[in-house]
DNA sequence: AGCACGCCGACT
DNA sequence: GTCGGCGTGCTC
């Protein structure tokens, strides 16, 4: 969704929200299906709350009930009146989505082309999504009762005591009480039972800790920071390209600061994995107001409370995770993307849209600053940023005069290789750990080993409802599918020609793990990827273990970034040769991302670090380049491929995937929407499928897919709006699951 | 997507 | 004789 803020933002439609529906009107209603309509009811029969565009309906859809967004309140039907039926019931006295958020959604909608009432659901909490009333977002506090004044005479020192005297000079909330009694819980149920105290409802607490002041702005940050406030009350797009360690993170301090001080709410778009502790404790700290926070791992209540303080205006400042981009905000004043290239920020299934990208549109209509805060910049955004629709925005030096790492490559052709790793890494490693540092070995690949093979026939462990290899596991005992999760023991003998020749080839972490170990018996050696972190806070709990003393780390993606590591002073990374090869139009850029990415951990503060790259192909052009001119070189070069490719951000590509049990079956519909596309679309339209996907079987599913590819993107949303209606009426349609991803990021 | 309706096989 | 397989048609 690489959005052109000065032509696409959502025209503010003249709101008929604010005229309630008159008795016997009409309500145009956006339902939770996979069709592409809206549906016209009769307003309830009864005496609920009046229906308004933006309300929440109960309505009989069929043989069911659903739940469905108002967005229209048409003078009359587009259908025959008499096939109307009547609501069952309005949901929602105020409208949950009004003004700004309700102008975005439809903008959404008419960009991703999906069902309005499947975008409305998105952007919903599960229990508003069912139809559960607006939560409370008070919080709860404690009081002695009556009872109390003469009973409490007859309590015996101990918690229960200790609670009831806190408790004396009035009313305490349950924040307050987890800050200051441990274990304050049962103490308050004895005394319930006993009757000397209760719970009561109180205002949500707009109390934190006094603002702590943070260190000096450099001149740098200085300069971007007022370039920022100095935005403040306007749409501005600001790109913030900061070397890692160069202080983005104060820089959106001071702006959230600014925002908050002008009684405005700053919302924070963060990575998956980018909302640590770390990063939460600091915001706290500093702000002096509440931070929300969401994110996958809450309950549905947490998160409806959440979407609930929002709308009320009770939550000011608010970090979340991707889908945080559709939080209503009637007062905000700031919007930030940290980190904002990440590919987290892209929903793959569903309603595919770009958080970022949203982000954008949302700001736009908001008319406030967006800040797009990166190292190593999506090249669609560097891209708006040369062409002057962002304000561009650099921080050069690492904060506390820390030194950029050294970089070297490792030629590892003719080398010997110990679970992948040559032997100038491991003297490498070993020099660092006897100079008292941490490393950190990286290595994309989680698993002992990518593929297990038959020596004497050739044969493979293969998943047998993908077409994929199956990764060794647990040192060689168990097989597992890393794309649908199908396990099973790793066999003895080869099933094909009995030999006893399995070998497991090729490396993931948990050998370079049990290598490691081997080698470096003295030190810790700890592995983090998907496999060691399951639990929440896992990895937050492992890396504090792992202190600061001598050891190894060994990791995937998750070691990227985000988390502190003072003491880390080399980084190794092994196995960056398969990025270098990708079919994938995107695959350098990410591997640049991810080098710098990774590289940015090596040496803080006071110490060097040094990265070590491990290669077969050290002449790369992408190496070469990176390495002498660091990403901006990078991606300039990149750019300049791009559009001589007509790739992103010089076309624009929507994706049309089918997947069914039956090859032919995911083709023919493919073939048949390629000829109603083709049928509306002119010749700068390229059609290119329907192609088998990178992985044409998953899950027992085949799968293909039909590329377009446009020089513009009014042109390519013609084609859309005008192809789409007949696609959804195909018959063939009717035996896949079919999707369409308008800016997919992952073509192969 | 669901859910009902509809018309053909192996079971109490 | 029926329970149930999933084809196809529809949802204001």
């Amino acid at each position: 969704m690489a959005v052109d803020p000065p032509h696409s933002a959502p025209a503010p439609e003249p709101d008929p929200g604010s005229r309630p529906a008159s008795g016997g009107g009409v309500l145009r209603v956006a339902l939770p299906v996979p069709l592409p309509r809206l549906f016209d009811y009769l307003t309830p029969a009864g005496d609920g709350p009046v229906a308004a565009v933006g309300s929440r309906v109960r309505v009989p859809f069929g043989a069911r009930e659903l739940v469905g967004v108002v967005v229209g309140l048409p003078a009359e039907a587009d259908v025959d009146a008499a096939a109307l039926k009547p609501a069952l019931a309005v949901l929602d006295a105020e409208p949950l989505f009004r003004g700004e958020l309700l102008d975005s959604l439809r903008w959404l909608v008419r960009y991703t082309h999906a069902p309005a009432g499947e975008v409305f659901a998105t952007a919903l909490p599960g229990p508003l999504r069912h139809g559960e009333p607006l939560a409370d977002t008070h919080a709860w506090a404690w009081q002695l009762t009556e009872a109390a004044r003469t009973g409490l005479d007859s309590l015996r020192s101990g918690k229960p005591r200790r609670l009831a005297e806190r408790l004396q000079a009035g009313a305490v909330d349950e924040d307050a009480l987890d800050d200051s009694i441990d274990g304050w819980r049962s103490a308050a149920r004895s005394l319930q039972q006993r009757g000397l105290c209760e719970r009561i409802a109180v205002p949500a607490s707009q109390l934190a800790p006094a603002p702590a002041a943070g260190p000096t702005p450099n001149p740098e940050q200085q300069q971007a920071i007022d370039a920022i406030l100095t935005s403040a009350g306007q749409f501005e797009p600001v790109l913030l390209e900061g070397v890692t360690g160069s202080g983005k993170t104060e820089v959106y301090l001071h702006a959230i600061a600014d925002c908050l001080a002008r009684g405005r709410q700053a919302l924070v778009l963060v990575p998956e994995i980018g909302l640590t502790p770390q990063l939460l404790s600091r915001f706290r700290a500093r702000l002096g107001v509440p931070v929300h926070v969401l994110h996958s791992g809450l309950s549905d209540g947490e998160r409806a409370r959440t979407w609930a303080a929002c709308l009320r205006g009770e939550a000011r400042v608010i970090v979340g995770t991707r889908s945080a981009v559709f939080l209503p905000l009637p007062d905000a004043g700031l919007l930030v993307v940290d980190e904002e290239h990440d590919g987290s920020f892209k929903q793959l299934d569903g309603i595919r849209y770009h958080a970022r990208d949203f982000a954008l549109v949302r700001a736009k209509a908001l008319g406030i600053p967006v800040v797009l805060g990166s190292a190593t910049p999506a090249l669609e955004t560097l891209h708006n940023a040369r062409i002057g629709r962002y304000m561009h925005l650099r921080l050069r030096q690492r904060a506390g005069d820390a030194k950029p790492p050294a970089v070297r490559v490792v030629d590892v052709r003719k080398r010997p290789l110990q679970a992948g790793l040559s032997p100038e890494l491991l003297q490498a490693v070993d020099a660092a750990l006897q100079a008292q540092g941490q490393v950190l070995v990286f290595k994309n690949r989680r698993g002992y080993a990518p593929v297990l093979l038959c020596h004497d026939c050739g044969w493979s462990a293969q998943c047998q409802r993908c077409d994929a290899a199956m990764t060794v596991h647990g040192g060689g005992r168990r097989l597992q599918c890393h794309h649908c999760g199908a396990r099973r023991p790793a066999p003895n003998a080869c099933p094909d020609c009995g030999g006893l020749a399995l070998q497991s080839q090729g490396a993931g972490t948990e050998r370079i793990e049990e290598a490691l170990r081997e080698r470096f018996p003295d030190v810790p050696v700890l592995r983090i990827d998907r496999g060691t972190t399951q639990r929440r806070d896992g990895l937050q709990t492992l890396l504090a273990e792992f202190g600061t003393a001598p050891g190894i780390l060994v990791g995937t993606q998750m070691l990227a970034k985000g988390h502190d590591l003072p003491n880390l002073t080399l980084v190794a990374v092994v196995g960056i040769d398969e990025g270098l090869f990708s079919a994938d139009f995107r695959a350098p850029e990410k591997l640049a991302q991810l080098l710098i990415q990774v590289a940015g951990r090596a040496g803080r503060a006071d110490r060097a670090g040094q990265v070590l790259l491990q290669t077969h192909h050290p002449e790369h052009p992408l190496l070469m380049t990176l390495l002498s001119g660091g990403y901006p070189a990078f991606a300039e070069a990149e750019l300049e491929q791009r559009e001589a490719a007509a790739f992103p951000p010089f076309a624009y590509l929507a994706m049309l995937r089918a997947e069914a049990k039956q090859v032919e079956a995911a083709d023919g519909f493919l073939q048949a929407a390629r000829r109603c596309i083709a049928n509306v679309a002119d010749d700068t339209l390229e059609i290119s499928g329907p192609l088998p996907a990178p992985m044409p079987r998953r899950a027992g599913y085949q799968r293909s897919q039909l590329l377009l590819s446009a020089p513009n993107r009014p042109g390519l949303h013609e084609v859309l709006d005008r192809a789409l209606g007949e696609i959804y009426a195909l018959p063939e349609a009717r035996k896949v699951r079919w999707s369409l991803d308008v800016d997919p990021v992952d073509l192969y």
